[in-house]
RNA sequence: GGGCCUGUAGCUCAGUUGGCUAGAGCGCGCCCCUGAUAAGGGCGAGGUCACAGGUUCAAGUCCUGUUAGGCCCA
């Protein structure tokens, strides 16, 4: 039936008949050969869980805090995850690398308390619910219910979905084998969490640091509702388009921008145009650009000419934008004077199918700032209704904005603060006002000129372009289709509405220290701040120099609601005391209660009398406020305020004093503007001092090409798991570059598999001669040293002090570069040790004895004693980064009952730390050389067995040349087994290394295999060396 | 388009303040062992250090530009 398993028997039976009975397996049976139920196939996707189950049963973590009593305190800090959805790699490596932290730091003595985070609120659950809610058609009947209640119906959907979310992924991360205290996560959604970071925002009111201010989201018309950018879908639109020109307030100062000192004239003083012969006069300002006769007089007065898709936010323009280094042109178009871009000149043309077209004289972006001009049909420019006071005194100017571009349009930029997110920056920049004068509803308001007031956006359009036609301001308009925001709910087009806005202003002087947060940020940046790596800090200050005002106010209902009240006259009520107030009542009832209680039951702790704030105030004045007239604000916080305020509301509520600053912060590069920034500023304002002492940055996941990894591309976290488990994650973890992007792929992970098996059979090498072992009482503490062996009983020159003070540098190399987080360098130096100095040179060298001598031999127990050290020692260095195998291992040398579920390596440290210091053994200095030796030596072996046919080094003896004498201080027998051979002597004479052919000089022992000049018949009738003789007792 | 970062053998990475014939592990090829055996060991072949200029007696290492990629903005 199947062939091809046919075959392969076939072939199995062919190999094995071939194989010989070897001579000397007669004394097989006497020989100690290795043995260990440590099994060498790891099957981590069964075993893993049973640890993490071990681990739970025994509450690791509370024994870990137990044991930690009065230890020195490493402050450790988990940033929150988003509670949406389950794990991706990304998670793996952020989360894998602070256990690494935890888990190390503690090895390394210090108790590390570590509560695992949750971030709850927040827009992508909400969309997400929402969404379903559509889909199954529940939306309805929330719509038609009073606004909290709606709020309310919609926030415990966001908090089922959450919760779920953060079950997903506490199993997960347990599975992982991180240790954190799950029993007691920290989530953004529980009350006392919430009632802190209220307080966070106090603190920053009491610093005059939150303020109130126009800026324009983006605003569904049909819904009368802000809306993020995940809530936009895109659709082409057709739009009017139009071409306005916008007159120079000063025409002199145009023509002089364009090098034209004279109007009409270039710096030569030739003449631009045979019909100009009048010098430019103040009269000629007057008139007005239609009166001008068909000369065409470059003495017009010039335009500014822009180009738009909305014309119905026109009548909000305050400024035009220019870029500094593109070069404009001065144009005569059909009977006009205008500034455009020259390189657009031609398209503008053609768009307008004008026929007369003349650049009189070109100047770059930079000479045009400051420039003034006209509105084309506001005369003065108008202030927001909520701002009456409005500085208006640097409207209608040109002004300088890196997103012109030479795309489309005319490369001069109608600039609307009010009406998008550039123009508002812009705005913000050169001190426009945030004007705007759409209502809620698509309407004009009365700030706008009357023929628009009252009337709907999109039915202006037309009107203003018909205005602007009639008043001769229109060079062209068309139809134009382009891609449009729409509401993902209503399908509708989506404007740009200004709105009243909460922030922190990053610029204005905190009462504590008279200087901004951005100062202060800066500050704590360049000196009070560490970063690993190194260029963090640049980032972070690039990034802290450009940023804006952070925008702290979301008009949502998944979130922390902004804790203000208004009157009747619109005043604001929140004061430091007042937002306290508030934070007392929801650390007692949680956040849902802003929805479900009035103004007046939100204020029970609140006393207006008492709170110096109202005083400033004239509308809140004590007396003036009528608390039962308060309405309740319908924002609710940024998400990141939330986030940004952890180091209070998790690490101060839960360590006081101790538990700020925190020691470090650890996350991806993308949280330099994200969780370090807005937690740093948060800091600043509340206390002055920065959250953290330093922060690790790791960079990302890309693809085996080095391209961004698509978000469907690869495993599963459940398939990780399952495919390689989770010690192999780990490694591979430990192995990365993280501070550079990382490549992933399946051949990465079983790679790291590979290295991973070659350090278990390490371990189960180790374990497997140790078997017969029991280690003496005779050493007090963790490790005792076996079996009546001092650290008198390790001479310097012996291979096993060699080793163990190897493990000493090993040690002290791997703890060093977990202090400096530098786990690559870990795993190396792990692997190497194990791979190099253990697997390669050590255990080669010792199985000869370990095997064949006596079992109570001295020198085999001091093999074994060197061994079990090892063993403990190196499954402890191993445990942060693998810490299912490491305790596996551990267990296993020290003969546990796997029963027993109290006993495990997570609660020791490294050898170092502490009272479970080492053997404190020291090698002789001269055993570099005796390596070097070695590394010549197997070359000459290598040639040996093609040149001579010597294949078996135990055929072999090896001489060594020792001019100095050198080696003869270390034991023949040592250096023998070093190099596999059987016998080895030193030649002072001799330069190089030879090779001995001793396959017909020495008998060869039927139990050892070695050659040592001591084999000869025995009583028993066997060939035995002498040692071997011995210990089977002939003679 | 801007800020920050990365590009060293087929792969993952070391290469301190410029001074080596540019290293290691994996993989690959050849060989040994069969008493760590679905293991273990030895040897070997692989590089114009992304590209192009420049500084210097000397550049993988410093400077400028180009190119490919990443993060964050626009």
């Amino acid at each position: 039936m199947c062939r091809e398993s046919d075959h392969a028997m076939t072939d199995q039976t062919q190999h094995a008949t071939p194989k010989k009975e070897k001579p000397g397996n007669t004394y097989k049976k006497t020989l100690n050969l290795p043995k260990t139920p440590f099994p060498m196939k790891a099957n981590l996707v069964q075993n893993e869980p049973a640890s993490v189950k071990r681990w739970a049963k025994m509450g690791l973590y509370s024994q870990l805090r137990e044991r930690g009593q009065g230890r020195p305190k490493f402050v450790f800090h988990d940033g929150p995850p988003y509670a949406n959805g389950s794990l991706h790699l990304g998670h793996i490596l952020n989360k894998t690398l602070k256990d690494l932290v935890v888990r190390s730091r503690t090895m390394m003595g210090f108790d590390v308390p570590f509560t695992p985070g949750w971030d709850c609120h927040g827009l992508p659950i909400e969309h997400k619910v929402m969404t379903t809610l559509v889909e199954n058609g529940k939306i309805a009947k929330l719509d038609g219910l009073e606004q909290d209640q709606r709020k309310s119906a919609i926030r415990s959907e966001c908090q089922k979905s959450a919760k779920k979310y953060i079950k997903v992924q506490a199993t997960e991360l347990e599975r992982l084998m991180t240790v954190a205290y799950y029993a007691d996560p920290y989530l953004t959604m529980l009350p006392p969490f919430e009632g802190a970071v209220l307080e966070t925002l106090a603190d920053l009111l009491e610093q005059g640091l939150v303020f109130q201010a126009l800026k324009p989201v983006h605003w569904s018309i049909a819904n009368e509702t802000a809306l993020a950018e995940a809530e936009l879908e895109y659709e082409d639109r057709e739009d009017l388009s139009v071409f306005v020109d916008f007159e120079a307030e000063d025409a002199a100062a145009v023509y002089a921008a364009f090098g034209l000192g004279e109007a009409g004239k270039d710096k030569d003083g030739k003449a631009v145009s045979p019909q100009r012969t009048q010098s430019f006069t103040e009269e000629m300002q007057e008139d007005e650009a239609g009166e001008t006769p068909a000369t065409l007089a470059p003495g017009v007065r010039p335009s500014f000419m822009i180009w738009t898709t909305t014309p119905w936010t026109l009548p909000a323009n305050l400024a035009i934008a220019v870029n500094r280094r593109v070069v404009y042109a001065l144009v005569r178009i059909d009977g006009n004077v205008t500034v455009l871009a020259e390189v657009l000149v031609e398209q503008v043309a053609k768009a307008a199918g004008a026929e007369e077209v003349e650049i009189l004289a070109t100047t770059t972006g930079d000479r045009l700032v400051g420039l003034r001009y006209r509105h084309a049909f506001i005369n003065e420019a108008p202030k927001p209704i909520a701002e009456p006071e409005a500085d208006t005194q640097h409207c209608y100017t040109i002004v300088e904005a890196e997103y012109v571009t030479l795309e489309d349009g005319t490369g001069l930029v109608h600039t609307a603060p009010g009406h998008g997110a550039d123009y508002f920056m812009t705005g913000t920049r050169v001190g426009l006002p945030t004007y705007c004068p759409v209502q809620a509803d698509g309407s004009y308001d009365t700030t706008a000129p009357e023929w628009l007031r009252g009337m709907d956006i999109w039915e202006a359009n037309d009107l203003i372009a018909d205005r602007l036609r009639a008043s001769g301001h229109l060079f062209a308009s068309s139809r134009f289709t382009h891609s449009y925001p729409h509401d993902w709910r209503s399908k509708t087009p989506v404007i740009f509405r200004s709105t009243e806005q909460w922030f922190i202003g990053v610029d204005r002087p905190t009462a504590r220290e008279g200087v901004s947060l951005r100062e202060l940020a800066l500050s704590a940046t360049d000196s009070g701040v560490g970063c690993f790596p190194e260029w963090g800090r640049n980032r972070m200050r690039g990034m802290l120099e450009s940023r804006a005002d952070w925008c702290i106010s979301r008009q949502r209902s998944w979130g922390l609601p902004i804790p203000a009240f208004f009157t009747e006259n619109g005043d604001c009520l929140m004061t430091p005391a007042s937002v306290r107030a508030v934070a007392r009542l929801i650390r007692e009832r949680g956040s849902d209660v802003w929805f479900k209680s009035t103004p007046e039951e939100l204020l029970t702790y609140y006393d207006p009398a008492s709170d110096p704030a109202l005083t400033d105030n004239p509308g809140l004045k004590s007396g003036a406020l009528n608390v039962g007239k308060l309405t309740k604000s319908p924002d609710i916080l940024d998400v990141w305020f939330e986030s940004g305020s952890t180091w209070n509301a998790c690490m101060r509520e839960r360590l006081g004093e101790e538990g700020s600053p925190v020691e470090l912060y650890l996350e991806g590069s993308d949280q330099h503007r994200g969780w370090f920034q807005s937690s740093l500023l948060t800091a600043l304002g509340a206390t002055g001092q920065p959250p953290f002492r330093a922060i690790l940055t790791h960079g990302f996941m890309v693809g085996k090409d080095g391209k961004k990894l698509s978000k469907s591309a690869g495993h599963t976290v459940e398939d990780l798991f399952k495919l390689f488990g989770a010690d192999v994650i780990r490694w591979w973890v430990c192995s990365l570059a993280y501070e550079n992007d990382m490549k992933v792929g399946d051949e990465f992970f079983k790679l790291a598999g590979e290295s991973y098996r070659k350090v278990r059979n390490t371990l189960r090498c180790m374990l497997s001669n140790l078997d017969d072992f029991v280690p003496s009482e005779r050493q007090a503490g963790e490790t005792p040293t076996p079996l009546g062996h001092t650290a008198d009983d390790f001479p310097p020159t012996s291979i096993d002090t060699w080793v163990l003070a190897e493990f000493d540098a090993l040690e002290t190399r791997v703890v060093e570069a977990y202090t400096r987080y530098d786990f690559r360098a870990v795993q190396t130096s792990l692997y190497d040790f194990c791979n190099d100095t253990l697997s390669a040179v050590y255990l080669g060298a010792v199985k000869d004895r370990l095997y064949c001598d006596a079992v109570e031999s001295p020198r085999r127990r001091r093999t074994q004693t060197t061994l079990w050290n090892l063993t403990d020692g190196l499954c402890r260095l191993l445990a942060p980064v693998m810490p299912h195998t490491a305790d596996e291992a551990w267990r296993s040398l020290r003969g546990i009952d796997p029963k027993d579920t109290d006993t495990t390596i997570h609660l020791t440290d490294f050898l170092s730390t502490g009272s479970d210091r080492g053997l404190g053994i020291k090698a002789d200095d001269r055993w570099a050389q005796v390596m070097k030796v070695r590394d010549a030596a197997l070359l000459v072996l290598e040639k040996a067995k093609s040149e001579l046919g010597v294949e078996n080094p135990l055929d072999a003896g090896i001489v060594l040349p020792d001019p100095d004498g050198l080696l003869g201080s270390f034991d023949s027998v040592d250096l023998a087994d070093l190099l596999g051979v059987s016998v080895v002597t030193l030649d002072p004479g001799a330069s190089e290394p030879g090779v001995q052919d001793l396959r017909h000089k020495a008998e060869r022992c039927e139990r050892s295999w070695k050659r040592d000049g001591t084999v000869r018949k025995r009583s028993d009738g066997g060939m035995l060396s002498d040692r071997d003789a011995a210990a089977v007792g002939v003679v």
